[in-house]
DNA sequence: ATGAGTGCAAAGGCTTTGCATTAGG
DNA sequence: CCTAATGCAAAGCCTTTGCACTCAT
């Protein structure tokens, strides 16, 4: 399952010169595991030989090539997770409660409607429009006020 | 133009026998002006008799009570807005390259389209939804490669 | 008058960085 | 082998907090 994200990661920082380590492999199982963005906290506790420090460094090389993207917003600290290359364009629904982020998949037509109205925008504003980011904002199963 | 806000938030603070003073107005007033989400460094810059502390406690009171709401994600640090109860439903571009952030407005029907996805989101997943946003990354004017 | 609000400065907490050691290719 | 990568620990930076003074009501 993860190994065609390995081998896209192994082939990227590869092309960088850029070692594929242990904790490297680590970092990339606990967030293709976790199938969620991930705080740093989270993610060492799901790698306990892999140390802080090298934890953040890793992200930030993994951001810089493009296979991890930082997801900040939900909460205070920053949370990370594979890149859409790698798993999929989704977005991400966070409870307003206790701070618990999923991943989230719209209707195709909703994404194409999206696209065409970012095209439109572009035009319009002379931006370049790159990607797009939807944040579904609320509470969820756990938090949201029982009817019964 | 700015006279309408303040009365929704003196309204808003009076409710909670919480003072409106000089500095709470100047940042509801830089805010305004900026029409854009602004990090505390800029809101600092604007506002010369304002101290940090004040800023900061400041904006987490507006935030509690609904008035501002902090955007982060876009670089590093959080940046703040005035809620969309007081300066209508937008979305965010921001700039990959330098940074920037602007405020976007899509077409009616592809928010509508969105709120029905979400709605059925919602009965799919047990979340309650409550809010949406999106933000648009790419390249401002002044970062985009000139053509000629 | 009197308690909320502010300023100042120090503390906090996540994140980054320097240096010596270890290990990948 | 030889440089990249890691561990450890200290430094950094935005943000928060304690305390005394000031101002709004």
């Amino acid at each position: 399952m993860t190994e065609a994200i390995h081998e896209v990661v192994a082939a990227r920082l590869g092309e960088h010169g850029v070692r594929y380590t242990g904790g490297r492999r680590a970092l990339v199982e606990v967030l293709a595991a976790a199938g969620r963005p991930l705080r740093v906290e989270e993610i060492l506790a799901a790698s306990p030989r892999v140390r802080q420090s090298s934890v953040y460094r890793n992200l930030a090389l993994f951001e810089e090539s493009g296979l991890v993207h930082r997801v900040s917003g939900h909460g205070d600290h920053a949370r990370y997770e594979l890149a859409e290359e790698l798993v999929g364009h989704h977005h991400h629904f966070a409870c307003r409660r206790c701070g618990a982020v999923a991943d989230v998949e719209l209707p195709h037509d909703l994404e194409s409607a999206l696209s065409g109205a970012l095209a439109d925008l572009a035009r319009r504003t002379h931006l370049t429009v790159e990607a797009h980011r939807i944040d579904v904002v609320g509470l969820c199963a756990a938090c949201a006020p029982t009817a019964g």
